[in-house]
DNA sequence: TTATAAATGCAATTAAGTTGCATAAACTAT
DNA sequence: ATAGTTTATGCAACTTAATTGCATTTATAA
């Protein structure tokens, strides 16, 4: 698993660090976004700041996306290839339970066409779907 | 127009205040989304806290709706019929330029159909496009 | 193994969101 | 119109999230 992660890190052009590596590893084994605030309550021995920077440093480079929400902190989701940094290209939707509060990247559900109107050019769609999942229906 | 707002107010059963009537206004007048930061700087006689509950008060009451967003504050818009206290409906894009910043609401366009996997119940669907506005491009 | 470029931790700041309470204003029923 | 009741407002204060600067430590490449 290790190997992996280091994998990714290299990949994309980031040194391997402990704090990364256990930051990566958590989403892989959680399987829905996570925010700042959950890093910090799991890795109580890494500085605020530097899951913070890492988050970012993800973000930048297209490990992580960062998933709309209407209210308190940023969620973030693990990102697939196509991916590139500085930009972020997903078809997926995201879902969010009202009754666990869970939000999870459903990635085998695309996202239909959407148009705009006239003039206007789109570049992303980002789909947030809320109900119930799967654990509390 | 003071007539169209107070009859607004009234029918959600709030107080006719001169604070409503502004941000009412300036959400007719700007025909966009907005955000508290937005009502604080053309509103500066108003107290932080009043635009908050303001803000609040037409959330709850169906007469704005929160708009999801990947950062900073949160941004609001105008609702529409479809609307009830405590549950919002909404089947219109929401649009941000890249380039301006804006958020507004595309009513002619609708939200195509959206599955989830088995076992989810959806309740609302928030469709977010990204790209470059009308005016913009 | 050393040089260097980048990541981390700490301190401190800004901004958003939120609550309690006293006062002021809006509505209701005379 | 007015008195009484309910609600909104302003102020002070607090919590949490996001953010930056800088000194120190660590990862990587030569």
């Amino acid at each position: 698993m290790s190997k992996v992660i280091e994998t990714i890190l290299k990949s994309h052009n980031l040194r391997v660090t402990d704090c990364r590596i256990d930051v990566i590893r958590h989403f892989l084994d959680k399987k829905e976004a996570l925010s700042q605030g959950d890093l910090e309550n799991k890795f109580t021995h890494y500085d605020r700041v530097t899951l913070y920077r890492t988050l970012n440093s993800f973000l930048e480079s297209g490990i992580l996306h960062k998933i709309p929400n209407e209210r308190g902190a940023a969620t973030y989701g693990l990102c697939y290839d196509t991916c590139t940094p500085g930009h972020h290209v997903h078809n997926h939707i995201h879902f969010k339970c009202n009754n666990c509060g869970q939000i999870e990247c459903l990635d085998d559900n695309e996202i239909p066409d959407v148009s705009v109107p006239n003039g206007y050019i789109m570049d992303r769609i980002n789909l947030i779907v809320d109900g119930i999942c799967a654990k509390c229906a």
